[in-house]
DNA sequence: TAGATTGTTAATCGATTAACAATC
DNA sequence: TAGATTGTTAATCGATTAACAATC
C-alpha cells in the first residue's frame, strides 16, 4: 500500500534527470538549499510543477528557503532506482553501439553496460572503450551465468526483431531499443524505445509550430 | 485559419514515425489498403486512438476496407513536413556525433547533415562518413552562406550551452540537443532534447513498477 | 512581524477512450 | 443484405495549473 500502483507520472519521471543534473551542478558550486522557485525558473517550468514533482520523492521542503539539496539528490535517485547499479549487455557494436558503450553518463543512471555481442566475427574479441565484443552465439550463456536484466538494442533495423526475441528467449526483462523498429513482444517485457525518427517528429512540428504561429503574428500585425 | 494554431498533438506526432515505417513495410509487401484495427494490432494501440491520429492528416477511410497505404504514406511525410530535406549541422565529431552523421535513416526524415564542426584540429579536413569536419571558427561563415537552419548538437555538456549561444548567435532556428544538459535559450530557439537520461530513466520506472505490480499480484494469488 | 515559499485541495486543460450513427 | 470499419460527438482519465491556508 506504500507504494502505489501506479507509481510516479512518466511525465514527472522524465523531468527527474534535469532536477538531478541541475543539483548536483548546485551541489559542486557549494550550495546547501534550493527553492523549487529557482529549479523553475532555470528549467524553463513552473514553480508549482516542480513542487509537485518534488513531492513525489516524499521530500519536504521548508517555507522560505526550499530544499536541502543533498537530500532532492539522494531522493530522486533512489526514486528512480539509480542508486544500485544495474548490469546491461548490448546487442551490436556498430557505430550507434560504439557510441553507446563508451558513453560516460551512464555510471551516473546506475547501468552498466558490461558486455557487447555482434554478429560480425571480425569485432569479436575486441572492446569498445572497457567493454569486450563476444559473438552472438555466446549470448545466451553470457546472460545465464551473469544475471543481465536489461538489453540495449542497436542493431539495424532489419534484425531487430529477430535479435529483440533471442534477447527474450535468454531471459531478459527489459530492453532499451535504439533500431528504428517497433518491437512486437509479450506483455510481461519492459520495451523502452529511443527513436530518433520520432524526436526529429517532434522537432520538426515544433519548428513548423512556429513558423505557423510567426506567420499569424506577423498578419495581426498588420491589423 | 485553415491550420489550427495548436496543431496536431505531439503524442500524436510521436506516433507519425511508427505508424510510417509499418506503412512502408507494407507498401514494400505490395498491400494497397490497410484498416487502422490492422495498425493498432501491429503496433499495439487502440483502434479508435489510430482513426483519430490518422484523421489529423486530412485522409479519409473508406469503411469496411480502410485508408490506402500509400496515401496515408504520403500525408503523414507532408504533415510532419519531411517532404522537402532539410539541411543540418553537426557540432561535435565525437562518438556520437559520428554514429549520427553515419545514420543512413536521416534521408527518409527529410533531415541531411551537410557538415560537421568540432574544436579538436585533428579532426579537421576529415569526414565522418559522407559528411566533412571542418574548425568551429568556420561555423558562423558557414550557416550564413548555406542558409542552415538546424544544428545537431552532439558536444560533452560541459561544452553544450556555450555551443548552443554560438548557432543561436549564428541564426541558428532550430537545436536538437543530444548533450546531457538543459539548454537556456531565447524563447524563439526551437530546442529539441535527445536525453539518453531521460530516456532510461522512463525504462527504470517500468521495470520498477511491473516488479511492484508483479508482487502485488502475487501476493493477490496467496489470498 | 512581513513576506516568500511550501503543500494541499480544487479547477482546468488536453489526450484517450467509449458510444454510436453512417457507410461501403 | 450483414457486418466490419469509418468518423463524430461525448465521457473519462490523467497531468498541469490555480487558489490558498500553513509556516518558517
Amino acid at each position: 500500500m506504500e507504494e502505489s500502483n501506479r507509481g510516479i507520472p512518466i511525465p514527472t519521471i522524465k523531468r527527474f534527470p534535469s532536477y538531478l543534473r541541475l543539483l548536483k551542478q548546485y551541489l559542486e558550486e557549494g550550495k546547501e538549499m534550493v527553492s523549487a522557485t529557482t529549479l523553475a525558473e532555470e528549467l524553463g517550468l513552473k514553480p508549482i510543477q516542480v513542487r509537485k514533482d518534488i513531492s513525489c520523492t516524499g521530500i519536504e521542503g521548508k517555507p522560505k528557503v526550499g530544499f536541502t539539496i543533498i537530500r532532492l539528490i539522494e531522493a530522486i535517485i533512489h526514486t528512480l532506482g539509480w542508486d544500485n547499479a544495474t548490469d546491461a549487455i548490448l546487442i551490436g557494436a556498430g557505430h550507434l553501439g560504439s557510441a553507446l558503450a563508451r558513453y560516460e553518463g551512464f555510471d551516473s543512471y546506475g547501468l552498466k553496460i558490461v558486455a557487447a555481442f555482434d554478429i560480425d566475427q571480425g569485432k569479436w574479441g575486441s572492446r569498445l572503450g572497457d567493454v569486450p565484443v563476444y559473438s552472438l552465439a555466446d549470448l545466451q550463456d553470457y546472460i545465464k551465468a551473469n544475471h543481465v536484466n536489461i538489453g540495449v538494442l542497436a542493431v539495424p533495423a532489419a534484425q531487430a526483431q529477430e535479435t529483440a526475441e533471442i534477447l527474450v528467449s535468454c531471459g531478459i526483462l527489459a530492453i532499451w531499443n535504439f533500431a528504428p523498429k517497433d518491437l512486437k513482444l509479450p506483455e510481461r517485457v519492459v520495451v523502452q524505445r529511443t527513436d530518433l525518427a520520432t524526436s526529429f517528429a517532434v522537432l520538426s512540428a515544433k519548428v513548423k509550430r512556429k513558423i505557423a504561429n510567426e506567420d499569424l503574428t506577423g498578419e495581426a500585425d498588420e491589423w
